[in-house]
DNA sequence: TTACAAACATGAGTGCGCTCATTTATTATT
DNA sequence: AATAATAAATGAGCGCACTCATGTTTGTAA
């Protein structure tokens, strides 16, 4: 009797679920559409909500803003570099320069299909005042495997005497940078965004050197 | 009679050009007001405009947007910072590392009142499909401006001998340092930004020790 | 099965930034 | 001085992101 109430429960609570998941799928899979027709400021949350199948104020019990649910689209932006190079054997015998090139590369190449809304998704996580404290604390987590990975990154070339030990404050300073990189990136109009890949390739190069030559510990 | 037709001429031209004057100056000085007392995001166009005793379709043959109406608080930001420091004759003789931080510190300081909507600003540069193609002008103006600057204050620590040579290339990559850290100090929550402060020491010191060992013609 | 509670969907309504056809004020011409 | 030409001010109106009182569905307890 126990479980079959149970697993009447299960069966019922699960409805509500899957409910949710699909409407959630439906909202994402609309909304990607359309950004991707006609761009995200051309897109209004009707359209989103009418090719979703449901009323215009149900996608807001799903996503706070607009900006919020294009936010979703760099969810596993992360997660996708780090497995892409954990399955990259080649790469980790590549000096730590090219190492880091390649990373920042993926992660452009990533933000790329979303350069033209990155600006206003970049503006919430910067927002002091932004009222969205749930979106902050899911940045902070993101920042922390993001510093863990570069961290990772940095502790091999270490080891191998690539580098000197650079510590935790090492794998900050590379995110600070790889954020100007992020903002070179949007304004860079060349083709391909050759300007950046070059900009990149200096300051790497530059920055092993100095690190090679001048130390870490001061 | 020429010169009387064109006396005439000026001073009704001149009449336009006074009142446009006036009330760019109004729409400054009631934006300034409420902004400071209600917060950027609180203040609307229309509040602005009563302010101003304009009607609010005026408010938009002045500024094209709101947020291009608050970056007018950042235009003499630049001229400020290189007007202070040109008369700072003390802090000239000071090391580069002390000297960048001061500048940086000038320009937060500046800043500080603008934070809450700096990220509504900052994301119109950033933004590439941004409309507003004037801006985009202006701000490259700026921008060379604020490298000039930079590249003035690095050349005298090369003939000084506090750096190697590091080029225009140098003046770049800082400007990239300086916006990295602009992002950092909007999201730093501690008193008085000290640990933003204490981040740009580190990286200034860090950066000239590798200049100085490292070399950089390379 | 019935009554109740909680989660969820709904869409008319709200206030915002911004537009534009029209009116008013200024300058040029006769 | 009268008229035409042009620049600038106006405010009703628009489309948008977002809200909220209400209705509907799903889960719980008797």
């Amino acid at each position: 009797m126990k479980t079959k109430r149970d697993a009447g429960k299960t069966r019922q609570q699960g409805k509500r679920v899957k409910n949710k998941e699909n409407t959630k799928r439906a909202i994402l899979r609309a909304a990607l559409e359309l950004f991707a027709e006609k761009g995200f400021y051309n897109t209004t949350t009707k359209a989103i909500s009418r090719k979703a199948g449901i009323a215009e104020g149900t996608l807001f019990n799903y996503f706070e803003t607009k900006e919020d649910l294009a936010l979703y689209f760099f969810e596993d932006e992360l997660d996708g570099v780090i497995e892409w190079y954990d399955r990259n054997t080649r790469l980790k015998r590549a000096t730590v320069s090219e190492q880091l090139f390649a990373i920042i590369q993926q992660f452009l190449d990533h933000l790329a299909p979303c350069e033209e809304f990155i600006g206003a998704v970049y503006l919430r996580a910067l927002a002091p005042a932004s009222k969205l404290s749930p979106w902050s604390l899911q940045s902070q987590e993101r920042q922390l495997r993001y510093l863990q990975f570069i961290r990772r990154v940095l502790a091999q070339a270490e080891t191998s005497g690539d580098i000197p030990r650079v510590g935790d404050f090492g794998a900050y300073a590379f995110g600070l940078f790889h954020l100007a990189i992020v903002t070179h990136w949007l304004r860079d109009r060349s083709r391909g965004k050759e300007q950046t890949l070059a900009l990149l390739d200096r300051c790497l190069k530059l920055g092993t050197h100095f690190l090679r030559k001048g130390g870490w510990d001061w």
